[in-house]
DNA sequence: TTCTACTTGCAATTGAGTTGCAAAAGCATT
DNA sequence: AATGCTTTTGCAACTCAATTGCAAGTAGAA
């Protein structure tokens, strides 16, 4: 499968190698695209990208789902009931995602505030704990100053 | 508009007052489902409660907006993209949501976790944060035992 | 009782995400 | 470079939460 050539080529390849991911089109793209966005995207935000390069709806989902499920990436499910994934930074060896995410309501950027890592949580006796999230919403700096123009 | 006589019903409709809403039937029904309940409801798990006293979906929809703008109740979007909506215990003068949740993959039910204020969190300059929420999922303390069985 | 603004029911619609299946492609092997 | 097995892709159909427009109904004030 033809590919554009950026910045981050060798390096999607290399990651899917690693944890035993086929390297197909859709999932050097989709990671490729997580990596250079400096913060989360959904599954929209990822369809419209490059007019070359048109993967199906389904296989951008299934592409992710791929990633996730061999933590390349992490997931968060905003306010707005959309999902948004974000690739690691390669430097750190693990931040899986373990830090609050700010999603803004005007224009539905969100930011990883990989700065303020989730609080430990007491839960009731009994209760398995799989995972957290935190989302911090509002207006991003830009869409604030916009609001009172 | 007729009422099932249950211990919050005289409650409810003082607190629909002071807030200045119309006293309707699907507001009392809702806010006193939320009341009684020990923890969030779905707009689902709202609509299959009683066999008498049914109410279009669209119509529970809009009384919990109507509570959720006034302040009656918090809502929390989970990470199984449902909405779920909690009654703020009314001894507490104002407990506006600011906790944690959990939330069990098993059998969809939430919880609040009063003893889990949320943390502050340091966002970029100009950001403007209108509210936050966490959800911690996993398994209920049933779930987990029903899972090993 | 009358009036009016607000609320409700109904039908249609949006939009995220999922599922089943046949065709296509990755990759290890010959 | 061809083979063969397994995974992945594209397409169409589907599920399900939530929203919208509008006409009919109702709460509350006068
Ligand atoms: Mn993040
Ligand atoms: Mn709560
Ligand atoms: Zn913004
Ligand atoms: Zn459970």
């Amino acid at each position: 499968m033809k590919r554009g050539n950026s910045s981050h080529d060798a390096e999607t390849a290399e990651l899917l190698r690693r944890v035993g991911l086929r390297l197909t089109g859709s999932r050097r793209y989709v990671l490729e695209a997580l990596l250079q966005s400096g913060h989360p995207l959904s599954h929209q935000e990822l369809l419209g990208r490059r007019d070359s390069l048109r993967f199906d709806r389904v296989t951008i989902y299934r592409a992710l789902l791929a990633l996730k499920r061999k933590g390349l990436v992490h997931d968060v499910k905003g306010t707005d009931g959309i999902r948004r994934f974000g690739a690691h930074p390669t430097d750190l060896p693990h931040c899986p995602g373990n830090h609050a995410h700010f999603l803004c309501r005007r224009c539905g950027r969100m930011f990883c505030l990989t700065e303020s890592p989730l609080p430990w949580v007491e839960v009731p006796a009994g209760t398995t704990v799989e995972g957290k999230q935190m989302v911090v919403y509002g207006l991003c700096p830009q869409c604030a100053r916009r609001e009172n123009d």
